[in-house]
This record gives C-alpha cells, sequence and structure tokens, in this order.
RNA sequence: GGCUGGAUGGCAGAGUGGCUAUGCACCGGAUUGCAAAUCCGUUUACCCCGGUUCGACUCCGGGUCCAGCCUCCA
C-alpha cells in the first residue's frame, strides 16, 4: 500500500488515484531569471524519484512542471542585461534542462510555459469576477477577493484573521483587504502586455498554476507538489482561485519538500548563500549530487556541505567498485525488493531504501571476494533498486575515473595514468618498490589512487 | 506574536512499546612488498521534566532549543 504524506491533512493517507492506474500530477516549477541552486536540484531530483516510483508501482504518470517566464524578477532582469525578455527565459530554461539532465531527471510528460497560457488565466479570472470571486481596482489591476472563499487558510492551517491581525503584508492601497491577491496586473509602459477583457496587462504568479494545471490535468487532480514555501500563500491562493473558478475540488495530496539548508539556514537567493547546480556539478559528479539529496528524507531540511557530499562520493565509489567486482547476471532476490518496495511505498523513504541498497554492497564485497557467482544476486539486486531511483547505472569506470572539470587541466589524462602505471608495474615487477612507490605518490598528489588486486591495478579519481 | 515541522551515537540518517537500522569516521585485527580497496571484531544514541505501562528512544502532558512560513522564494 503506497502512502503519501498530504500537507493538507498533515498525515500520511493511503494513495487513491482517481483514475485507476493513472497519475496526474503538478509540480511548480522555476522562475527563469538566473541558475538554478542546490534548492531547486532537491525539487527536481525529488519529484523525478517519485514519478519513477509511481511508474515502478505501475501507474500511467503525467507529471506536469510548469515554467514561469513572465514575471517582476524577469522583467527586471532582462532591463539589467539589456537583453529581450525572451532570448533571458530562453537561455535560463536551456540551463535549467541542462542541469535536470545531469541530475539523471527524466523530462516531465509537459512543461507549460506561462507566456503560452495566457488564454486560459484570462479565462479563469473572467469567471472569478463574473462569479463575484474577484474585483476590478480603481488602478485596472484584478484581485482575488479573499473573503468570498471561506475555506482560505485551510491549507496552511492559518486563520485569515490572524493574517489580518499580525499583517506585514504591505499595505496596498488598491486592495479592498490586504489579504487579497493580485490576478492580474495592469499594463505599464514598456512591460508585455496582453489583451484582456478586463483591460490589458499581465498575469499575476498564482493564476499560472491554477490555470495551467486544470488545463493539463483538469478540475480535479491527484497530486500538487512545489517546495514547503510555496504553500503559502502560493498554493492557498491557487486553491482558492481553481475552487471558485471551477466549483471542484482541486488537489486530493500536497507534497511539499523541505529546504536545503547552508548552516542550519535556508538556502536563498536573498541570503546569497547559495550554491549552483552547475559549479557543485563541476566539482562533483552529479550522481553524487542525486544520492547527497535522495540520502535524506524529502520532507527533512537536507544540510548542504562538502562533508556531505563527500559522503554521498564515497558511497557511491563503494557502489561502483561492487558493481565491477561481480557480474550481475541473475534475478533479483524477491525478499530484498519487497522490503524496498515496503520502504518506498512509505511515503518515498529514500534513506530506508538506500540503506537496503548498502547492506546488497556489503554482501557483494564480502561474498564476492571468493564467489563471484553466490554474489551475482546481490549484484542484481543493487541494480535494480538502484533503477528505480536511477542510481548506480553508470559503467563503473565512467564514475570512477570522472574529474572534476576545474581539475581537467592540469591533471593527468587516462593515456598518461595508463603509462604511469605500465612503468609502476614494472618497477614492481623487479622489486624496485621505491621506484613503484614514488610513481604511486605522484599519482596519488594528482587525485589518482591505486589499488593492486589479483587482476592487476586499478584506478580511480578523489 | 500567529501557524507548521523538527530535536537519535563524532558526523549523516532510518525506525520501533521489549529483539544490531544503515553508511561514514574512530580503535584493534586479517590481507598487502608498503599502500589502497575489501573483510572480521570493538566502541559511541535516542533534548529536559513529569505521567501511562510489567517495560518508553518509541504513547500522553509540560518545558527548552532549532528551522520554515506569515513579503519574492524550490
Amino acid at each position: 500500500m503506497l502512502t503519501i504524506y498530504d500537507s493538507a491533512a498533515r498525515a500520511k493517507r493511503e494513495f487513491t488515484p482517481i483514475r485507476p492506474g493513472h497519475v496526474g500530477i503538478y509540480v511548480c516549477g522555476m522562475t527563469v531569471y538566473d541558475r538554478c541552486h542546490i534548492g531547486h536540484a532537491r525539487v527536481l531530483v525529488v519529484f523525478d524519484m517519485v514519478v519513477r516510483y509511481l511508474k515502478e508501482r505501475g501507474f500511467d504518470v503525467n507529471y506536469v512542471r510548469n515554467i514561469t517566464d513572465i514575471d517582476d524578477k524577469i522583467i527586471a532582469r532582462a532591463a539589467e542585461n539589456a537583453e529581450s525578455i525572451e532570448s533571458l527565459t530562453n537561455r535560463f530554461i536551456e540551463l535549467m534542462h541542462r542541469d535536470a539532465e545531469a541530475l539523471g531527471c527524466l523530462p516531465p510528460t509537459s512543461q507549460p510555459r506561462a507566456t503560452e497560457n495566457v488564454d486560459e488565466m484570462i479565462a479563469m479570472i473572467t469567471t472569478l469576477i463574473d462569479r463575484g470571486n474577484a474585483y476590478r481596482a480603481d488602478n485596472g489591476d484584478v484581485y482575488f477577493d479573499v473573503s468570498t472563499f471561506d475555506r482560505y487558510g485551510s491549507l496552511s492551517g492559518r486563520d485569515p484573521e490572524d493574517l489580518r491581525a499580525g499583517s506585514r503584508v504591505a499595505v496596498d492601497e488598491a486592495k479592498d483587504d490586504p489579504l487579497d491577491f493580485v490576478l492580474w496586473k495592469h499594463a505599464k509602459a514598456g512591460e508585455p502586455q496582453w489583451d484582456a477583457p478586463f483591460g490589458p496587462g499581465r498575469p499575476g504568479w498564482h493564476i499560472e498554476c491554477s490555470a495551467m494545471s486544470t488545463e493539463a490535468l483538469g478540475t480535479t487532480f491527484d497530486i500538487h507538489g512545489g517546495g514547503h514555501d510555496l504553500m503559502f500563500p502560493h498554493h492557498e491562493n491557487e486553491i482558492a482561485q481553481s475552487e471558485c473558478a471551477t466549483g471542484c475540488h482541486f488537489v486530493n495530496y500536497w507534497m511539499h519538500n523541505g529546504f536545503v539548508r547552508v548552516d542550519d539556514e535556508k538556502m536563498s537567493k536573498s541570503l546569497g548563500n547559495f550554491f549552483t547546480i552547475e559549479e557543485v556539478t563541476q566539482r562533483y559528479h552529479p550522481e553524487v549530487v542525486r544520492l547527497f539529496i535522495l540520502s535524506s528524507h524529502y520532507r527533512s531540511p537536507l544540510n548542504y556541505s562538502d562533508q556531505h557530499l563527500d559522503a554521498a562520493q564515497a558511497s557511491l565509489s563503494r557502489w561502483y567498485s561492487a558493481l565491477k567486482k561481480v557480474p550481475a547476471n541473475a534475478e533479483p532476490i524477491a525478499e530484498v525488493m519487497d522490503a524496498f518496495h515496503d520502504a518506498m511505498d512509505d511515503d518515498f523513504n529514500t534513506p530506508k531504501a538506500i540503506a537496503l541498497i548498502h547492506e546488497q554492497l556489503s554482501l557483494v564485497h564480502k561474498i564476492g571476494e571468493s564467489d563471484k557467482e553466490a554474489a551475482a544476486p546481490h549484484a542484481a539486486t543493487i541494480n535494480a533498486m538502484g533503477a528505480i531511483l536511477n542510481l548506480g547505472q553508470l559503467d563503473p569506470d565512467v564514475f570512477l575515473h570522472w574529474s572534476a572539470e576545474g581539475d581537467r587541466e592540469d591533471t593527468l589524462d587516462d593515456a598518461d595514468i595508463n603509462q604511469l602505471i605500465a612503468q609502476r608495474a614494472e618497477a614492481r615487477a623487479s622489486r624496485n618498490f621505491e621506484e613503484s612507490d614514488r610513481i604511486r605518490d605522484l599519482l596519488l598528489d594528482n587525485g589518482i589512487t591505486l589499488e593492486d588486486g589479483p587482476q592487476g591495478t586499478t584506478w580511480r579519481r578523489q
């Protein structure tokens, strides 16, 4: 039985899809005005894992992740760069796709862009105005009237009265109520704009997710995900808009991933304590980052540090050296696979699932020393579990020989290394251990670790 | 201030009303020309105070501390 922690219920609930065998999942994606950082990597990897596991469970998954390509920050950044908005957003969309691919994430089924769905947003806003849930203010902006939706605040457990009382919301003269939020921003000179029955302008942020999720997945769908910081007000606002516009229950399961932290503080653009996916994957193999992310439960905070990445790297080295040692020409072990599924069924408990992989790795190393055939089922089990998480699927040497991009120019290439290993083999054969050790130290200085074995010497980086 | 969530061994990180999580690190040993890798063995826990119970790290109550949201944010 697959259970998912539903943020709205604040409890794990058995997962029952609307249509048997099918899952519709919508995840709030990126606003494309800058590079993605490790916090964004977490959303990408976590929901990739969720989608892969749903598929593993036999569901046909419709995974929609939007791209916000029109908003204040994008307009500001494009102006700063003296670049067109389209050029800016296309550039960062491409970089985002590159990051996602590096992290081993499958592309979503669809990735709707806000600017390509403005008609749907206008239609939804029109409905909201017609039904009395939204109003056009004197300045031309259109706002959602929070007082018309009595469940407002239920997702995040907030009482609108409390919000008003301790309001830190900037007082906007145009709003009837400080909690009202903008659906449509009136046109301003030099900004993109679309014609609409309620006046030219551009959409507010929240409406895009309501319009695009409904367009792609229907008025009620199974799972809606995103970072924990989107719970309020973004997701709260989505619920209000969607349920008022369609009259239907919006989402059955809300999933929110925890933050990546640096020194126990949230990694964020405004604090400036972020590391981009690109810079980290130049220093560590992208799969190290993926394992690092999946090593903790998706709802827990995740502290970013080189030490933790080093640990993930060590795990993968051990993983790939096990696979290198033993061929996986056998069937996976059913009991272990069952335990793996049980762990994943329990709200995607990847740390527990990965612990099972570690246990099998130990067995491969232990048994594989003397009996490769007996170790093969364990290796096959590791491969099967790894395939579901998309870990450990590379050629072992591709991982073990991988070098950090920043080091590439001043380190030895593979041919140099093999040359030196051959020289060392000669020295060892003639029992010239002084020369042999000199070569090994030289390689170690270049980040290359040698391992002498019965089949000769192998090497790996770091 | 309000609302969420959390506190597990040196570090990371699961979990359970009584039985070794797991990985890394440490220490001892095997192996090795020496290493590395691997294996064997050992050590280190459940924030505090009450309560329930034959028995609580696990349940209940009260504290303390931490993080997040309440403004754009994955």
